[in-house]
DNA sequence: GAGTGGTCTAGACCACGCA
DNA sequence: GCGTGGTCTAGACCACTCT
């Protein structure tokens, strides 16, 4: 029953099976799991260490669950990815809705600093999206998305991307980006910030870095954002 | 067993129950709460409904469990504090240790959108805290805390103030934050930041509005900082 | 009515901390 | 060795959804 040097709980190892076969696309976004029943007789397990398997996993928020109705694989959709990951909103609470305009994409090599975020190899190939982001019509976010090669064959084809690129992360490249972590300081717009967010130079200017992370902890992406925050903060909720 | 015109589960009023008594101080911070079995049998229902309460108050971070001793009040400390909402870091990760310095403390009328952020009438009176911290020995950021003076009695003849407020709040107060909401910006310097922080007037700032909630809901603290963040990020998880 | 997840119980045994 | 929380089981019943 505990053949590994550590002590590990069986409704562990249901957890991590069940994990793996939503990594590995056993069960894909949106569709539907075998009951507890089924799945306790299938792993040889009783129903309440599959209940807490499943209640784990719907508390790290990759799958959910509806009474009556069965346990869904969460599917990343424009509106639950944005929701969770765009933090920009207005003073007071209602979350701000960006479109995207004019990317572009290009492939060259890692610069250091994107190596050592994404930990790959000194001058391992990326791929950098550009893009600005609009929101009630003008140009606020200005950002730059470094991917590692390796892990999105063909997402050149793929233009014009979709704005909410996690959807396309998971749905094309089964890559759930399920945490992210952000380092924020002030600073002052540049020539090019102003020329594409259309301030002065000098400017106050919201700088985010971000990192996000797949399930299995892969760093799949890096993301430089510069903010022009004049009308809108970035709002988070500390618990 | 259910009496209310909505359906209310039994480890939901055990919950409720449970909170209520550390909400009022009937376990002390730090203290030992009754085992799960002592539990079970004062309040009538089995063990494993008290575990699903405890172990949803443990989620909540109002109590902790060790294995084989018991279960505790969470005591806010120092440490664990500063942990939790005190988000600036030295780019890369680790975490900035902040000290206290210069504070000053006066009573006086709410502004409009204090009052409004703290959900107080027009007019009410507050207390406001006015301090600058430093990180290694450098000031770094000024903050202004306004609170509402009902909840906090007598708060001016406890200067000077311990680093962590929290604490306080908590031991003297009984007010345990929970949460916290806060907004970012970036903006410039004014002259009163150039003359608090040691930088020229103009440099890029960041402005962090935060609005603390007890475990009652209550929203305790409206705090302002202003942070240079040159040498600095604020780091956040998102998830 | 049949099937799903959600609640509740009772009891056995395991891992941990301490005296 | 005892008491604590942690795991695991088996079974009953409840609430919700769909047909």
């Amino acid at each position: 029953m505990n053949d590994s040097p550590h002590y590990r709980p069986l409704y562990r190892q249901v957890y991590d099976f069940l994990l793996k076969q939503i990594a590995e696309g056993g069960w894909r976004p949106g569709e539907i799991l075998p009951s507890e029943q089924q799945l306790a007789v299938r792993l040889n397990v009783s129903q309440g260490t599959v209940r807490k398997a499943l209640d784990t996993l719907a508390v790290d928020k990759l799958i959910e669950r509806r009474q009556g109705k069965g346990t869904f694989v969460v599917e990343q959709t424009q509106e639950s990815a944005l929701f969770r990951f765009f933090r920009l909103a207005q003073p007071g609470g209602v979350r701000a809705v960006p479109t995207s305009d004019s990317d572009s994409l290009r492939t060259r090599k890692a610069k250091p600093n994107e190596a050592q975020r994404l930990r790959l190899e000194a001058g391992a190939m990326v791929i950098e999206i550009a893009r600005t982001r609009l929101i009630d019509g003008k140009p606020t976010v200005f950002e730059r998305i470094v991917l590692p090669k390796a892990l999105f064959p063909n997402l050149d084809g793929r233009t014009p991307l979709p704005n909410a690129l996690y959807a396309l992360y998971q749905r094309e490249y089964g890559i759930n980006i399920t945490t992210a972590e952000e380092e924020l300081h002030a600073d002052l717009a540049n020539r090019d910030d102003a020329r594409r967010l259309g301030v002065a130079e000098g400017s106050p200017i919201l700088h985010i870095e971000r990192v996000a992370i797949g399930l299995d902890g892969t760093r799949a992406e890096y993301r430089v954002s510069r903010c022009n925050t004049t009308a809108l903060v970035y709002a988070v909720q500390l618990s």
